[in-house]
DNA sequence: AATACCTGGGTTTTT
DNA sequence: CCCAGGTATT
């Protein structure tokens, strides 16, 4: 055999599914267990034996991160070579990449856009019309997120599933929903565009006509599949998947059924299983051995996820002794929460850790507010993650609306978008004159105004202003053949006068939104085409904002699957937040099931210290509600964790008392949760500190915020006057007597 | 047609 | 509480 240096440091297990080339291979592999490795000296293996070429193995993963780092690391294996045009990515991408060669099988032009989730709304929102739905009583989100439902699972219009008479959702009817369903589908044609869970199921009709041979030419081209994550695949990319390996059945997948996070987007655990019946003669390898983990940390999420039932079944160890237990901690609220884990975070930085190392992994976005804000005042640089992205601010979906249109004038939602911003004085009524009109014509928005505008059936000043949108948007698309696409960018944008709107504009934001368009058109200097920009800010929708120096990182636990940090904060377990309500009030036990993997998922990516903490109270639309801590916490085993509540009992030795939870979420929505019983909690476990020692008028230190006048006294929350930082709110055991 | 107020709904998670 | 979208007002 050839020099094989990746075969190297493979444990048995991992060799065994590096070198089982040929055939099904399942991996069922543990957090930490070094898949991505396997997978990676896999694909080397394919290589250097000869077994296949890179354009026939096709590396399918579930996220843009996870595609750029295989990309990356098989690069590095062979030497810098580079991978451009090898068919590894993210299923939406490859399928993208394969639906643009087959587009007219299906109705579109190779050249088609794919929607984001505003447009969707938007569009559907017109089939509501159409459809004499009112979009005040029927939430438009809802409906999409049905349709999206039965996009996933491989439901077509007409065979959408049988409502019972008041069963419907929204207060629709069955009948309602399948004709939304077809219009929007209509609709998108005539807008040679797709959706996103469309790229998939497309390509799947594609797939199961013989008659046109696309299925036939795809099981010559690939000879041998990878699928990583396999355990959040959904339907649809199963059968996907299925039909391409059907002839070859040379298919690995790599999963982890404890990891599986995303069923409430269609991903579906019996997939795993259906793998086996699909491919019987498949291997099953298991990878335990984790290499990520110290032993307490470990332990924790085994005895964890050891509740969950119906598991495939793993037993995960380490070889990593630790005397570094899972710290459990309380805190009066988020803010207070926030500001002990910025205090614990300054703490790790003085033992010369890395900010870089450190992460803090939430259940919801909303709670990365209050993390936001204490970083921000400590002076903790941080990055979120899958926070507000780059190109759904309105600047950037404004500018993309302008190269969308030059790229595919049929693209009414771009047209609609941009036609008057900025002003051009076309009002709602000449715009709606111009829809009607082509819908009469049966024509695009685009084409329609081109002919209209030859003619007397619009008023002049219009007439006028929308001849010269035509010729700008024909001249661009001259331009975005010979201009670089950066200056052909740069053209658009200042030409069409869009810059100089904000240029105008005297609010706070402006400054800020003509940077972010700078950042832009820099972006798509990268790219040779227009068309490639656009489907790279299609199906990545990421920033790409890499830093040099060091930062926290602050994100959700869905986001965090695959990275691992050497510390990291858990905040936030509480009844209600984690496990969330909603995931358990729609899916019961599985939802409670799905939110403790999350914990699992949130757990396994401590490499050296795993934080958890709840806040007594949390600040829900504004309102404080009283808190319950996560059922999580208590399903620890007693040995993995340091519960530092315990401290607090011995400090304050209070007794127990009976708190009916009238509180808690049930300003959410009209939702109570779980309050079958009034509560008890046991508040010896719970801070209520001692009255204060504190005097109004006392003088007082605070670490933080130096020294003071305590102004007012409420339990143990003092309002402290503070002689260099104002006025604060703060807790008594945060602040000694001077 | 452009601005200023107001209301109601939202926060689970994302390719 | 905070925002987007809608309505009222100019």
């Amino acid at each position: 055999m050839v020099n094989s240096p990746y075969l190297d440091g493979l444990n048995p297990p991992q060799r065994q599914a590096v070198e089982t080339l040929n055939g099904p291979v399942l991996i069922l592999a543990g957090a930490g267990t070094g898949k991505t490795k396997a997978l990676i000296s896999r694909l080397a293996h394919l290589l250097y034996t000869n077994t296949a070429s890179p354009g026939q193995i096709l590396a399918v993963t579930f996220t843009n991160k996870a595609a750029a780092e295989m990309k990356h690391r098989v690069s590095a294996l062979l030497g810098g070579q580079s991978v451009e045009g090898w068919w590894i990515g993210t299923f939406h991408s490859l399928a993208a990449r394969m639906l643009r060669r087959h587009a007219e099988l299906v109705g579109l032009r190779s050249n088609f856009t794919i929607i984001d989730d505003d447009d969707q709304v938007r569009l559907i929102k017109q089939v509501f019309e159409l459809q004499g739905i009112d979009a005040k009583t029927v939430n438009p989100r809802m409906v999409l997120g049905i349709i999206d439902k039965w996009k996933n699972a491989g439901i077509m219009p007409d065979n959408i599933p049988v409502f019972a008479a008041g069963e419907a959702p929204q207060n629709l009817t069955g009948s309602q929903l399948g004709d939304i369903y077809k219009q929007y589908q209509a609709r998108l044609l005539t807008l040679n565009a797709c959706d996103f869970s469309d790229l998939l199921l497309h390509l799947v009709n594609i797939f199961r006509d013989p008659q046109n041979g696309v299925l036939a030419q795809y099981h010559a081209r690939y000879t041998h599949i990878m699928v990583d994550e396999y355990q959040d695949t959904n339907t649809i990319q199963y059968q996907w998947l299925r039909l391409l390996a059907q002839a070859k059945h040379n298919v690995c997948c790599v999963g982890d059924d404890d990891q599986s996070i995303y069923s409430w987007r269609g991903a579906n655990i019996q997939n795993i299983l259906n793998f086996e019946k699909d491919f019987p003669e498949a291997v099953v390898i298991r990878l335990e051995q984790n290499y990520r983990s110290t032993k307490p940390i470990l332990a924790a999420a085994n005895g964890l996820i050891a509740h969950n039932t119906g598991r495939l079944g793993k037993n995960l160890w380490t070889e990593m002794d630790s005397q570094e237990l899972v710290r459990i901690s309380v805190t009066m609220d988020q803010s207070d929460e926030a500001r002990s884990v910025a205090e614990e975070i300054e703490n790790i930085q003085r033992k010369g850790v890395s900010l870089d190392n450190m992460a803090v992994l939430v259940r919801a976005s909303s709670q990365m507010r209050a993390f936001e804000e204490r970083f921000n005042i400590f002076g903790i640089p941080y990055r979120v993650i899958g926070g507000p992205r780059f190109y759904e601010r309105m600047e950037i979906r404004d500018a993309m609306a302008y190269f969308r249109l030059v790229n595919q004038q049929d693209d009414d939602l771009a047209f609609e978008r941009i036609i008057n911003t900025p002003k051009r004085g076309l009002g709602a009524k000449t715009i709606s004159d111009l829809q009607q009109a082509a819908r009469k014509m049966h024509r695009p928005l685009f084409t329609a105004v081109e002919f209209l505008i030859q003619t007397d059936e619009i008023k002049p000043s219009p007439r006028l202003t929308l001849q010269k949108f035509v010729g700008d948007i024909q001249r661009w698309k001259e331009a975005s053949t010979t201009l670089s696409i950066k200056d052909f960018a740069a053209a658009v944008l200042e030409e069409s006068g869009y810059v100089d709107m904000w240029r105008n504009d005297k609010s706070i934001e402006a400054a800020g939104r003509l940077d972010n368009l700078k950042e832009l058109i820099n972006a798509m200097s990268q790219f040779d085409t227009l068309a490639a920009f656009l489907d790279h800010v299609a199906l990545v929708m990421e920033n790409s904002e890499r830093s040099e120096d060091a930062r926290v990182t602050l994100m959700t636990l869905h986001a965090a699957k695959g990275l691992e940090y050497e510390y990291v904060f858990l905040p936030g377990w509480e009844e209600g937040l984690f496990p969330n309500q909603r995931s358990m009030d729609d899916s019961g036990l599985q939802g409670l099931e799905e939110e403790r993997r999350l914990a699992y998922v949130g757990l396994t990516r401590a490499k050296h210290k795993a934080m958890i903490s709840y806040a007594l109270r949390r600040q829900i639309y504004g309102e404080f509600s009283d808190t319950v801590p996560s059922r999580f916490i208590e399903e620890l085993p007693a040995d993995t964790v340091n519960d530092e509540r315990q401290k607090i009992k011995s400090n304050w030795g209070f007794a127990s008392t009976t708190v009916t939870s009238q509180t808690g979420w049930n300003n959410w929505g009209q939702k109570k949760w779980g309050s079958k019983a009034p509560l008890t909690i046991d508040m010896d476990a719970i801070e209520i500190p001692n009255n204060s020692d504190f005097k109004i008028g006392q003088r007082v230190f605070h670490e933080k915020f130096g020294y003071g006048k305590v102004t007012s006294i409420d339990e143990d929350k003092l309002d402290v006057s503070f002689e260099k930082s104002g006025h604060k709110k703060v807790l008594d055991r945060f602040v000694k007597a001077a």
